[in-house]
RNA sequence: GGACCCGUGGUGUAGCGGUUAACAUGCGGCCCUGUCAAGGCCGAGAUCGCGGGUUCGAAUCCCGUCGGGUCCGCCA
C-alpha cells in the first residue's frame, strides 16, 4: 500500500506517529513561509503542513496544485491550540510533511472538484471521472452501495440466493422496444438484451430455486425521462409457493428496515396503505401518485351536469382539486396554469377562487348558475383562500390532468417533504386494458401475470373485469416496484395468449419454452422487481436517477464521456451480416 | 414524433438593440509562518454553441441547426 492511513482516519491519539498518506490535493493555502494543503481521498480530508525547515518537502509542496495526486510521509501531531478545525473529522490533528512525492500531476480541471457549485451537465457527463470525485456523486455511490449490500444481506438471511441470468437473450416484441444484438454465428438472427429477467426468473422457479434474487441490469430502448435510463437496475426477485401477501409483506419488511438503516428518511405510514387500482385512479388520477399531501381529486359531475354550460354538459364528467391559499393567484398566473394543464393533455382548465365571505371569482361564472356555484363550493368543502381547479373531459383524461396538476400545486405549496417516504401499495389492477386501436386486450402488467383465482372464470365471460394478482409499490409519485403472482399452468397461459391476440404459432415460437416448462411440475410462484435507481434517488434526495448512476447516458441515450454509440467498422458489420440502409 | 427551457473568459453568472462585454472564482506572477472558501498586489484569459437573416449597428430580435435538460407520446 502507498498509504498507512486514509485521509479520514487520523485523530488526536495518532499524535507522534509517523504516517504515510496518499490522495488528491483538495486545496492549497500558501502563506509563503508556511504551506497547508488539504489532502483528500474517498474517506476524508487531512491537513498537511510544510515548514521551510524541511527544505525538500517544502519545495515540492509549493509546486502542488489542485487535484495533483501525491504521497506524503510525515509526523501526525496535534494542531496548535486554537487552530483546530471542528468542521473536519480529522480537525484535531495535522501531518507535518517530511517527504512529498507527486504521483501524478493534474491540469486545472474543467470544473471545481472541491465545491458544491452548479456545473453544466454536459461537462459533468463528459468528465464523469472528475465529477465522481465530487462530494455529491461520492455520497450517492456510497449510498447506493449501502442499499444493495443491505438487500443482499437481508435476502440471503431469508434464504434467497443470488443467481445471474443472461444478458444475451431472446427478443420479446410485446414489451418495450428491445435492444438487439446481431449474431455473427447465426446470420440474420439477433439476441435481445433483457427488459427484465422475467422469463428467466420464472424458469428458475421451475428449476426449484424457490427463492431467487438478482441486482439485475435491465435494458429498454424507449425515450428517456429523469427517472428512466436505457439501462437501469432492478432488484429482481421471485419466490415459489407464495401468495400475493407473502411477497408484499416481505418487501414491506425489507424496505422499512432498509430505509431506516441507510438513511434518516421517515416512512409516512406503517403499515403501508393499500389502494385498489380503481381507488387510486379516482383519487389521484394515476397509478403512481404522492400521498404526502391531500388535495385529492373529487368528482363533481353531479353538480356540473345540466348547468347549461356547454363545457360541462358535453363532457363525460367533471373533476376538481382544491389548492389551498392559491386564491390570490393573479390573472397571469391563472392563465399560465391553464397553459400548463394543456401541456398535461387537458383541453382546458377552469378555475374558481374563494374569497372573503364566500365570494367566488371564476373563469366560468358567466356561464354557470350562481346557485350551482354555491353547491360546488360547499361540496368541495372549500374555505377562504382556496383555488378550485376543474377539468371537464372523459373520466380518465380529467383524472390524468388533475393528478399531474395536483403534484404541481403541491410542489408550489411545498407540501412534498423530501425527508418523508410515503410508500403505498396498489392492488387489484385490471388484468387487461382494452386497446382500441388494435381492437384487442393488452396485458396491463405483463402476459405472465395470473388473474386473481376468483376472477379466472371471468376470462371466458368478461375479460375486462378480471383483476390481476398484481401489486405495484408507489412512493412519492414514483412507481418503485411492480410484481405479480404468475401463471404456472399451461392452459391458463395459453388462454391469456389467446385473449391478447397472440396467434398460436407466434406464442409457440416466442414462449414455447415457457409453455413446455409449465408441463414439468411448476410450483405456484410470484415476485416483484423494485427499481434500485429510483429508490436510491429518493433516499439521496436527488431529482433524477443520473445522479445515482456512475456513468449515465444523456437524454439522447448517448455516453458523452466515451462517445457511445459510435460507428462500427466495415469488417465488423460484414462479420455480422449487416448492411446499413442508404443514407445512414 | 411533438411542446418548452438553457448555451457569454477554464468554471458559475450579469448584460437582453449601440458597453472598452461586467462580476466572482479559477489560472499565471510577486508578497506573506497558523490557515482551513487564507489574505494582499499585479496580470493573462470571451469574435457571447454553430449557420443564416433583420438592422446604419446583434451576445441581445427572427429563422435554422447542434448539444444539454424538463414534459407529452412511448415505457408489456
Amino acid at each position: 500500500m502507498l498509504k498507512t492511513h486514509t485521509c479520514g482516519e487520523l485523530r488526536a491519539e495518532h499524535a507522534g506517529q509517523t504516517v504515510t498518506l496518499a490522495g488528491w490535493v483538495n486545496r492549497r493555502r500558501d502563506h509563503g513561509g508556511l504551506i497547508f494543503i488539504d489532502l483528500r481521498d474517498r474517506f476524508g480530508l487531512t491537513q498537511i503542513v510544510a515548514n521551510p525547515q524541511n527544505e525538500a518537502a517544502y519545495k515540492v509542496m509549493s509546486d502542488l496544485r489542485s487535484e495533483f495526486v501525491v504521497q506524503i510521509v510525515g509526523k501526525a501531531r496535534a494542531r496548535p491550540t486554537g487552530s483546530e478545525n471542528p468542521n473536519l473529522e480529522t480537525g484535531a490533528i495535522e501531518v507535518e510533511a517530511t517527504e512529498v512525492k507527486v504521483l501524478n500531476a493534474a491540469k486545472p480541471t474543467p470544473f471545481y472538484i472541491n465545491e458544491e457549485s452548479n456545473v453544466d451537465e454536459t461537462l459533468r457527463l463528459k468528465y464523469r471521472y472528475l465529477d465522481l470525485r465530487r462530494e455529491r456523486m461520492k455520497k450517492n455511490l456510497v449510498l447506493r452501495h449501502n442499499v444493495t449490500s443491505f438487500i443482499r444481506k437481508y435476502l440471503s438471511d431469508k434464504g434467497f440466493i443470488e443467481v445471474e441470468t443472461p444478458i444475451l437473450f431472446k427478443t420479446t416484441p410485446e414489451g418495450a422496444r428491445d435492444y438487439l444484438v446481431p449474431s455473427r454465428v447465426h446470420p440474420g438472427k439477433f439476441y435481445a438484451l433483457p427488459q427484465s429477467p422475467q422469463q428467466l426468473k420464472q424458469l428458475l422457479m421451475v428449476g426449484g430455486i424457490e427463492r431467487y434474487f438478482q441486482i439485475a441490469r435491465c435494458f429498454r430502448d424507449e425515450d428517456q425521462r429523469g427517472d428512466r435510463q436505457p439501462e437501469f437496475t432492478q432488484l429482481d426477485m421471485e419466490m415459489s409457493f407464495v401468495e400475493r401477501d407473502d411477497v408484499m409483506n416481505l418487501i414491506e419488511g425489507m424496505f422499512t428496515a432498509l430505509v431506516e438503516s441507510v438513511s434518516d428518511k421517515k416512512i409516512l405510514h406503517k403499515p403501508w396503505p393499500r389502494f385498489t387500482y380503481a381507488e387510486a385512479m379516482e383519487k389521484y388520477g394515476d397509478d403512481k401518485f404522492d400521498i404526502r399531501f391531500g388535495m385529492e381529486i373529487q368528482n363533481v359531475t353531479s353538480v356540473t351536469k345540466g348547468s347549461g354550460f356547454r363545457v360541462f354538459d358535453e363532457a363525460e364528467c367533471a373533476k376538481a382539486i382544491v389548492a389551498p391559499n392559491c386564491a390570490s393567484y393573479s390573472r397571469k398566473q391563472l392563465d399560465e396554469l391553464v397553459e400548463l394543464a394543456k401541456t398535461m393533455g387537458a383541453k382546458g382548465l377552469l378555475w374558481a377562487s374563494v374569497g372573503a365571505n364566500g365570494e367566488v371569482k371564476s373563469s366560468f361564472g358567466k356561464n354557470f348558475p350562481e346557485e350551482k356555484m354555491k353547491i360546488l363550493v360547499s361540496k368541495l368543502n372549500t374555505k377562504e383562500g382556496d383555488l378550485i381547479l376543474l377539468v371537464a373531459d372523459s373520466s380518465s383524461a380529467a383524472g390524468s390532468v388533475l393528478g399531474k396538476l395536483r403534484v404541481e400545486m403541491a410542489d408550489r405549496l411545498k407540501l412534498r417533504d423530501p425527508n418523508v417516504m410515503a410508500f403505498c401499495w396498489v392492488i387489484d389492477f385490471p388484468l387487461f386494458m382494452w386497446n382500441e386501436e388494435e381492437k384487442r386486450w393488452d396485458p396491463s402488467h405483463h402476459l405472465f401475470t395470473s388473474p386473481l383465482p376468483e376472477d379466472i372464470p371471468l376470462l371466458d365471460t368478461e375479460p375486462g373485469k378480471a383483476r390481476g394478482a398484481q401489486y405495484d409499490l408507489v412512493c412519492n409519485n414514483y412507481e418503485m416496484a411492480g410484481g405479480s403472482i404468475r401463471i404456472h399452468d399451461r392452459k391458463l397461459q395459453e388462454k391469456v395468449f389467446q385473449l391478447i391476440g397472440l396467434p398460436w404459432e407466434v406464442a409457440q415460437e416466442r414462449f414455447g419454452h415457457m409453455l413446455e416448462a409449465f408441463e414439468y411440475g411448476t410450483p405456484p410462484h410470484g415476485g416483484i422487481a423494485p427499481g434500485i435507481d429510483r429508490l436510491t434517488m429518493l433516499l439521496a434526495g436527488e431529482p433524477n436517477i443520473r445522479e445515482v448512476i456512475a456513468f449515465p447516458k444523456s437524454q439522447q441515450a448517448a455516453d458523452l464521456m466515451a462517445g457511445a454509440p459510435s460507428v462500427a467498422e466495415a469488417h465488423q458489420l460484414k462479420e455480422l451480416h449487416i448492411r446499413l440502409a442508404d443514407g445512414v
